[in-house]
RNA sequence: GGAGAGGUGGCAGAGUGGUCGAAUGCGGCGGUCUUGAAAACCGUUGACCUUCACGGGUCCGGGGGUUCGAAUCCCUCCCUCUCCGCCA
């Protein structure tokens, strides 16, 4: 969420950013302009009146202990009359508390200035391109008929144990999960990162914190019993380790990396774009989290966007780097890359990563602060990415490197399989 | 799941319903002393809202209540610990 003092001081400014994300903001401004006018003055007389209660209750004491009774009872009388005064304004103070809350967290965070304008994913701009497409065999198929074929991946066998969108990973494609999990942590610990094995399910305040409520509560799985929600991605557990935390600047950046399983409802997202590995309820990432100095969170962003892309450099998959345009960049986000892979028997371009800055807007909401060398606190900035979501990464190295007599294991991976290559 | 104990400042640990944002110790920071360090001594040391500032207000696990007045009493939720049961 947007800080107050921001919105108050540059709310022309906050507006034309806002445009950017196609989000007219006008209105929704004005209001909170003047909930917080509002909440001030009643602050103020709030603050007034139990001061002067405060005064009082402490004469009454003393005329108590002197024994001037009658003046205290005068006194006492008065003291109710503050209270009563009190309590209205407390309750209209918490009222207009609650609903400038309401609507600030209503506003999306501000887009970079470097965010391209535009309304769809048509509209984000590529901004690299490596790796070559590769020339497929005659016989070439998409990776759920090799899944099939070779008996790694039983999509069928997790509808009926679970449901659809939950597949069962079997012999070799087992292993290339594992394998790879191991491969992204080690490339992030090599990089500085700390590991992290987070739970899997995060209470309310946590789902606030990084913006996943009040919103889109209803792409979690929840918990109703214990009131609890199943993660949808590393980053809520693992940036809410630091919520209502203040480091000291020294500590910045702190660097976490964290394997887990990701739940998504994925309500709505119907077509054939969910075949196979495309898109599923159950998947497994791993995510890295940085927490940045505000002056250093862009350089930062770029440290976090190269080490993604050499991390599909070395599993030889042809990828394109984008910017995300102003209408396809999510509510959290200042600005963020997204990285996809060629999957060649697809003919698709497939979503592997997604690394952003999310700058003060998570850690507004979460109270994650720094002290800095003077000793005053500020608002850290928070980061994080894909490195990487496993499904379309398997789904693109299966297609890509599939030959008559396998399917081949790139270089770097070889270690963590031991296998070079899966075979029926 | 059952029974009990407890949650106070970075940590440890006091706190008769009124003068407690909170003793004391440790730690941290600054200073004196020292060639330097240690020790000793002195001082300082939380967050938030509001104000140009002075100042004012809130916060003793969260929420609610009693009272003129609550860290202190009551209710409720959460968490931790001990014992028992169950169990990967």
């Amino acid at each position: 969420m947007l800080q107050l003092s921001i919105i108050r001081e540059n709310k022309q400014q906050v507006i034309d950013r806002l445009a950017v994300k196609n989000f007219n903001a006008t209105l929704l401004v004005n209001e909170i302009i003047t909930l917080d006018e509002q909440r001030r003055s009643t602050q103020k007389q709030l603050d007034d009146t139990l001061m002067r209660s405060k005064l009082i209750a402490k004469e009454i004491g003393n005329l108590f202990k002197s024994g001037q009774r009658e003046e205290a009872e005068k006194k006492r009388a008065e003291s109710l009359q503050l209270k009563n005064t009190a309590k209205e304004l407390e309750r209209n103070l918490n009222e207009l508390i609650v609903s400038l809350n309401e609507k600030l967290v209503e506003l999306p965070n501000l887009p970079h200035e470097s965010v391209p304008p535009g309304n769809t994913d048509k509209d984000n701009e590529v901004i690299f391109e490596e790796g070559e497409i590769p020339e497929l065999p005659e016989t070439a198929v998409p990776h759920w008929e090799l899944a099939s074929q070779y008996g790694i991946i039983d999509f069928d066998l997790g509808s009926k144990v679970t449901g659809a969108g939950f597949p069962f990973y079997r012999g070799q494609g087992a292993r290339l999960q594992r394998a790879l999990i191991n491969f992204f942590l080690d490339e992030a610990i090599k990089k500085g990162y700390l590991e992290y094995q987070p739970p899997l399910l995060i209470n309310e305040d946590s789902g606030f914190g990084t913006g996943q409520l009040p919103d889109k509560e209803g792409q979690m799985y929840f918990v109703e019993e214990d009131k609890l929600y199943l993660i949808p991605t590393a980053e809520v557990p693992v940036t809410n380790i630091y919520r209502n935390v203040i480091l000291q600047e020294e500590d910045l950046p702190v660097k976490n990396v964290a394997y887990s399983s990701c739940f998504r409802r994925e309500a709505g997202s119907y077509g054939k774009d969910v075949r196979g590995l495309n898109r599923l309820h159950q998947f497994d990432k791993v995510e890295i989290v940085q927490i940045a100095h505000p002056d250093k969170s862009y350089n930062v962003l770029e440290e976090m966007k190269n080490q993604v892309a050499e991390l599909l450099q070395k599993l030889e998959l042809p990828y394109r780097i984008l910017k995300l345009c102003g209408g396809d960049i999510s509510f959290t986000s200042a600005l963020t890359y997204d990285f996809e892979v060629y999957s060649a028997a697809q003919k698709r371009w497939l979503e592997v990563s997604s690394v952003s800055n999310f700058e003060s807007f998570q850690a507004n909401r979460m109270k994650l602060r720094f002290k800095n060398k003077e000793g005053k606190t500020r608002l850290a900035h928070t980061l994080n990415g894909s490195a990487l979501a496993l499904p379309r990464v398997v789904a693109a190295l299966l297609e890509n490197n599939q030959k008559e007599d396998g399917i081949y294991i790139p270089e770097a991976l070889r270690p963590y399989t031991g296998f070079n290559k899966i075979v029926k």
